[in-house]
DNA sequence: TGTACATCAGTGAACGCGCGTTCACTGATGTAC
DNA sequence: TGTACATCAGTGAACGCGCGTTCACTGATGTAC
């Protein structure tokens, strides 16, 4: 059990005692104000007031770092989500609030959406192309994945035929891009503009009901919404 | 009028006489590789066969070189979009073949979507917050802007009450997620997987039918479905 | 058509910088007796 | 409770590297006469 220290730049003892975690919160802070590529190893030990040297006790280097960023980014945001999943309302209103959930962990914390995002673990769990024996990276599933399965789980009725596989890919991609067009500072404010939020739910509300009832709707205007797996 | 060289390492002659062309087409396929961070002065030069030093006599410096390739892109992206705004068919069409072009322009041209999104020029036409005095960068359009024209000129009818600026907006983010998930890599792929483009055309019809039908079907389900200038 | 010369687009060497990483070291901590 | 010592987490100096950028220069081009 050791005692904390005054804050990062307290000096007066030999051991800091909590280096690590101060280097992470450190690479976290950079990150989100500079990106990813704008982040460095020296930059994040002088802004805890260690020598850069120093960091090579807790990682194997700079990728090491960022991996564990993005792990540690990934369980939170699989946290959060699983939260929204079991929260209380119907079906859709908690799947609207698995993506608002989405939206808001982006903006909260985009040093770990950066990482996640922008770092080599494998994007998606099923059908990888592996070079065999060639165990590259520990694979680490996808947002994707989670939603998919909360869409089974809330929808088990299905969506007219349509694979909840689509709808979680159609929704997880309008979630992406609002997020990083929001984060890039692209998206227009201001009176008269929705914001991020009420652009999701309206989406959200949208693609499921497209799906739902867009099979008639759609075979009119020459559609070809996705039935599932069997499509190539 | 000057000749044509056997190639980029063609070293006969002193003056290279197609220079910046040759670098901006460099700039094109490093970035496609490695990304814009990833994008080097150096490397360029080398890959022409010129001194990096040769670069200063036709760009200010990286920063330059980087702005003049964003806006060569976006000039490129502007025209694809017009020509599938004029394109034949009905408007729900033509819309959706602006929106597949915009994907297939994010997927054949990396570099140039890179080069727009990743450099500051600024990123929306209104309501930007300048610095009285401050001419920091040229403005340049958003891709956004060009799709609400679209919608406006296609959609003259309205959408139910529904902003055409909703919409476009919608279908931006859907259209920008699906390219950046695409390009990185992260977007599943194999049989039983819709491809983006099936993705998008389905994301487009669900969107323009919820905007169309949706102010009934939002209200049952609480839905906040935006209503165009005049909310907050 | 030939020569003199201004202009221009390159060269090549060098710069300062900040990066990630290494190494032998040393001071602090915790444990055995 | 006090001392000896192993372990551990830092230091500080140095490294090689590649980057963007500068500078005085030089060879090629094109024009005036």
């Amino acid at each position: 059990m050791r005692p904390w220290r005054d804050g990062p730049n307290d000096r007066r003892n030999y051991h800091h005692g909590n280096l690590k975690e101060a280097l992470i919160e450190a690479a976290r802070r950079f990150i989100a104000e500079r990106g990813i590529g704008g982040f460095t190893l020296v930059d994040a030990a002088r802004l805890v007031g260690v020598t850069p040297a120093a960091l090579y006790r807790h990682f194997r280097g700079r990728e090491a770092l960022l991996e564990e960023l993005a792990g540690r980014g990934f369980a939170e945001l699989a946290a959060r989500l699983a939260r929204a999943l079991t929260s209380r309302g119907t079906p859709l209103e908690r799947f609207t609030r698995m993506g608002e959930t989405y939206l808001a962990f982006a903006e909260e914390e985009p040093a770990y959406y950066a990482a996640i995002f922008e770092t080599r673990g494998l994007p998606v769990s099923a059908e990888h192309d592996e070079a065999p024996g060639v165990q590259t990276v520990a694979a680490r599933p996808s947002p994707f994945d989670l939603l998919v399965e909360a869409l089974q789980a809330t929808f088990a009725d299905g969506f007219g035929g349509v694979a909840p596989r689509f709808i979680a890919l159609e929704v997880w991609a309008l979630a992406h891009g609002l997020a990083t067009l929001s984060a890039a500072g692209h998206l227009p404010r201001g009176p008269g503009f929705p914001d991020k939020y009420e652009l999701l739910r309206a989406g959200v509300l949208a693609l499921v009901h497209g799906a739902a009832h867009g099979a008639a709707h759609g075979a009119a205007h020459g559609a070809t919404y996705g039935t599932g797996p069997g499509r190539s």
